[in-house]
DNA sequence: TCAAAAGTGTTAAGGTTACACCCATGA
DNA sequence: TCATGGGTGTAACCTTAACACTTTTGA
């Protein structure tokens, strides 16, 4: 039996945590204009056979965002990314391998955000039964707190759209204005805005340049390739910039 | 000496750490015009006697923003507050007592960021010396990467500011809207909006109710008391709005 | 010559900014 | 009665949203 005074010591013990990072990997398939999100079949327990977010355990003397790049370039091969952190979940039986009969520390997961380039993302696998794009929509149950960790990531990227240029991380060097258009209705929905509307705000900021190529899309006009011009847009650099 | 397997087995092994959490508490004096920050004077190494921004180790069992709560309750006495994470620090040898001679494991900081009403905050200390307000532009070298954090929190309080209701969380019950206006002078800088164009665009959104109630400062027309009205706010949750 | 895709222009409604000005009070 | 702080009004300007219209191509 316990004495008071091994109580208190106890309660005031500090918890052991192992740290995984969980990544939150966004593309866009711009042929079928779906928003997907790419996710793991687990092989190992627990949650064997569940779908999940793609993630790592930290190792030693590996910093966090390195991590979350290794755990992409594992799985997918890409030339163009945008990625930051999201959040971090870290309350107590998150993780059954907690238990004092498994292992017995905590497991904290640090999720980051990604958005990568669909057309040179090549999947990474033995076996691809186990690595797919999920489009958000189908998403299912996933293993742990996967699925709130995805909400969190989903919110995040419609809001980072709103005010951020990581459209461009995401486009291929040279694009149409409409690529861009379509891009952002895949994510934000459509009716987010007009698209002569959209047009004439993009151009208005000057940071798209028209490389004066014409690309043709089956019939009707072709359209101008444009450019986007990192330098040009330094200025708004920290600034509330609204794109929508 | 080491073989290369070896090696290869020390590079994939996971590291252990304990979590600490940080936390940037902000404050305004209506008095002085001043926004303020919570530090702490160290008592123990590493870093003793140098001041830092208040934190603890994650206990057995207890969540996150549990233990964010509890290092604020243990440094201040306060009604009334806003507190949400932040990010989370995480690299190899931001602490000392990372090496293998001291405690060998790593050191990861989730920091959260928290606004408390000054007039009812009353801080707990057995020697006064080793706690205090400091102004946000006289803040010193501090202890671990907390420089890092606290600019990380400062931003993010005038991004809060503008778009979300977070001021009163923080003002009394009623206020005029003076006191609201001085409290936005004080954290964005003095211009960010003429005064009578920020009251009249508040007053359009309709959560501000006039209780009636007057209120004299000295000379000059007394002023109105408002009250946040939070059923009002409701239908403006989760909507982009602005504040400036 | 027609449909499709790209791109331009117009207009009404509403928001923003920078003020000038009126009101109520204490000294 | 005047300085002080509170509160209202307004005109010029800019942005937004909706939609009509023109241009350039392939079939």
């Amino acid at each position: 039996m316990k004495t008071d005074e091994q109580k208190l010591v106890n309660k005031t013990e500090l918890e052991n945590f192992k740290v995984g990072v969980d990544n939150v990997i966004f593309s866009v398939d711009t042929q079928l204009n779906r928003l997907l999100v790419l996710l793991i079949k687990r092989k190992d327990e627990p949650f064997s056979g569940q779908w999940s977010l793609p993630g790592t355990l930290v190792r030693k003397g590996e910093a966090l965002e390195q991590s979350a790049y290794r755990i992409l370039a594992e799985k997918i091969q890409v030339k163009n990314l945008y990625l930051e952190q999201l959040y971090t979940f870290g309350g107590p039986w998150r993780d059954p391998r907690e238990s004092p009969d498994s292992y017995g520390v905590r497991y904290l997961s640090v999720s980051y955000f990604a958005l990568v380039r669909f057309e040179d993302a090549n999947l990474i696998a033995k076996n691809l039964s186990s690595i797919t794009w999920y489009p958000i929509q189908k998403v299912p149950k996933l293993a742990f707190d996967h699925n709130k960790i995805l909400e969190y990531g989903y919110r995040r990227l419609r809001n980072k759209l709103e005010y951020s240029p990581i459209a461009f991380d995401v486009l291929p060097e040279v694009f149409t204005l409409n690529d861009l258009y379509q891009l952002y209705c895949t994510i934000l929905g459509e009716n987010f805005s007009d698209y002569s509307n959209f047009r004439s705000r993009l151009l208005k900021l000057g940071f798209l340049c028209d490389t004066g190529v014409k690309v043709s899309k089956g019939a009707g006009r072709p359209a101008s390739l444009y450019r986007f011009d990192a330098e040009a847009f330094a200025p708004f650099k920290d600034k509330p910039l609204v794109f929508i």
